[in-house]
DNA sequence: TGAGCGTTCTAAACCGCTTTACTAAAACGG
DNA sequence: CCGTTTTAGTAAAGCGGTTTAGAACGCTCA
């Protein structure tokens, strides 16, 4: 029992295939009558098109990639992209499109591409000289980039990455800390150089940093899971050289260190103070609750998507301005205990 | 400048378009020379396989779609779906699948199913009842079943529920709470009954009650979200009826009512104590802790992607037995006030 | 030397749908 | 009542691949 098809149901209503097709897709060009039975017949055997063969016909397949430069398992481990899906989502509901997530398959992202039969990307995270981008933009698909840098070739949506890091840093420094440590988001890929945000992030904490003549932060890489901020935690120094504060870019990554940090004895902001950034539901209901950078992802992915859609539409489209950034301030940030001891004495 | 297809590529080659699908999908079957200078203008022209013309003709898309029964933006609030795709995402990458993800597609998920141009689904939540079901088998593609009930059709994963709602209802019951309430999940869609989930919580959770002989627990519905957590807390009873523990039927709703609570001036746990299900990664750092049911979602995801993998394959395969789940102590639950009061005096 | 064989390549059918161009009949208008 | 639209339906040509059945060709070997 194979399928049934357009075919089968023309032959068993006694029309031809056309008459089908127009049936589902354009019933105005049929009598009342014979549209009618058409349709009876069809439900009747339990037809439904092939999708395949119709996004062939029809050149669209009404689905959208989503690129990940990670495993699934490694890329949902961070509520980031849970958040971003509930921007995309809402979109592609309104417009009937359908998700489909794109991690690299063995390694390459490049074969994933080619693979995917969608209408659009979505792409998270790319560094500009990502060979993915070379096939993106032959291959002729329209694509948004987000949290990657503008091409000339796809919109890019943002968010104020160095603002934001700068807030965060310059709110250690003036709660007092000169002892920092910035934990790094390694390369989204292996073999690529550290992602667009990253590099902005960074920059953003030593601009403050250096603005505010404090000594040069320690520095520390760390993947982006509880599991990684906990490992970067114990690689901190420790003695004199021991950070007051720190600044982790992301906030999975935070939330493992202050743990980890508290299971080691430090006390969260006391000993500690750490920020996170993204602003994850998830930082709210910590303990301390995370002070952290706070960036729209929700927004971020409504607004690719829309681009997105224009785009597939084949209207041509500006990168949206950077999305806002704002320094949230929870419990897990206090003045350095040297400072307070200092002012109490 | 349109697509470069196969017959771009032949002509191009001074070959068929048999021999360059040969190139690609059965090299043995061209002589070395031709093969290389085949590869050679292919990549040259920058030729990439349509993937929906390869799906047609091959009747297989290589990706599987996973079944949502509500909007993205309301799945994806739950970190259980994260989880979830990190079981199933792992066995896809293993196999070269990609994931796509489907949700209802204005209200209805038979037309979103339809759409779909997948190798297999995998189903969330659908209660045995749903119309959805029957498109599936109609259809005849490969599902299997999560958090539902068996079919004869279809394989279907599970976990304990009842034991593990039994379990958590029992540990408040032994730390001498007799007013409970319970927060019912609603339906998956509207218009449907309880899920299957829903209902065997449900039960587990009245079996020990009545074993204990406590009263009648008061029941609330709310949906699986921070916020619809927060509001049930508003609707208990107060007074000489307010429940001294909550048994929530998941940790998200569990986070937001212990946070309403708290935020009313409740003690969590001296003046109430809560307990969730799931135990997703958050639960772990909230204040405090949360006690909650653990259910081993990353697996349920693997076990299920393997089980789709075989359905595909050809091979039938049995519904795997229940998958443990336990109860996780935190501190999210103590004896109930008037019990301690009643010991220390 | 010629039947048989393996190698290399191709023509054409097929996957299941949409859509263009066209025909036959019915309705219309003067 | 006859030419002109309109209406209702169809045949066939795609869409871009894969795959089956063969053709052409030199080789081996009796």
């Amino acid at each position: 029992m194979s399928r049934v098809t357009i075919a089968d149901v023309a032959s068993a209503a006694g029309v031809s295939k056309t008459a089908v097709s127009f049936a589902f897709n354009n019933p105005d060009r049929l009598g009342p009558a014979t549209l009618e039975r058409v349709l009876d017949v069809a439900r009747e055997l339990g037809y439904t098109p092939h999708p395949a063969a119709r996004a062939l016909s029809m050149r669209r397949s009404g689905t959208i990639g989503v690129l990940v430069p990670q495993p699934l398992s490694t890329v949902f481990a961070n509520p980031f992209l849970s958040e971003l899906i509930q921007g995309l989502g809402e979109q592609c509901e309104e417009h009937d499109l359908t998700l489909l997530l794109v991690p690299p398959l063995n390694g390459s992202l490049e074969g994933a591409i080619r693979q995917a039969s969608v209408d659009g990307f979505i792409s998270l995270g790319l560094s500009p000289d990502d060979s993915a981008l070379e096939v993106l933009d032959r291959i002729g698909i329209p694509t948004v980039l987000v949290d990657s840098e503008e091409s000339p070739a796809h919109p890019a949506v943002n968010v104020d990455d160095g603002g934001g890091a700068h807030a965060a840093a310059r709110h250690l420094l003036d709660l007092g800390h000169r002892q920092l440590a910035i934990i790094i988001l390694p390369p989204a890929r292996s073999q690529t150089n550290s992602t667009p945000t990253a590099v902005r992030r960074l920059a953003g904490y030593r601009a403050a940093i250096s603005d505010a003549g404090a000594p040069e932060p320690h520095k520390e890489v760390a993947g982006i899971s509880v599991a990684a901020g906990a490992h970067a935690f114990q690689s901190l120094p420790t003695g004199k050289r021991r950070p007051t504060g720190v600044l982790a870019m992301s906030d999975m990554t935070a939330i493992g260190l202050m743990s980890a940090a508290q299971a080691a004895g430090l006390r969260v902001p006391d000993d500690l103070s750490v920020v996170g950034f993204d602003d994850v539901p998830a930082s709210a209901w910590t303990n301390p609750p995370l002070t952290t950078v706070r960036q729209p992802i929700v927004d971020k992915g409504r607004i690719a998507a829309r681009l997105l859609i224009q785009r597939m539409k084949g209207k041509t489209v500006d990168s949206p301005a950077p999305l806002g950034t704002t320094l949230v301030v929870r419990n897990s940030t206090a003045r350095p205990k040297e400072v307070v001891d200092r002012q109490t004495h």
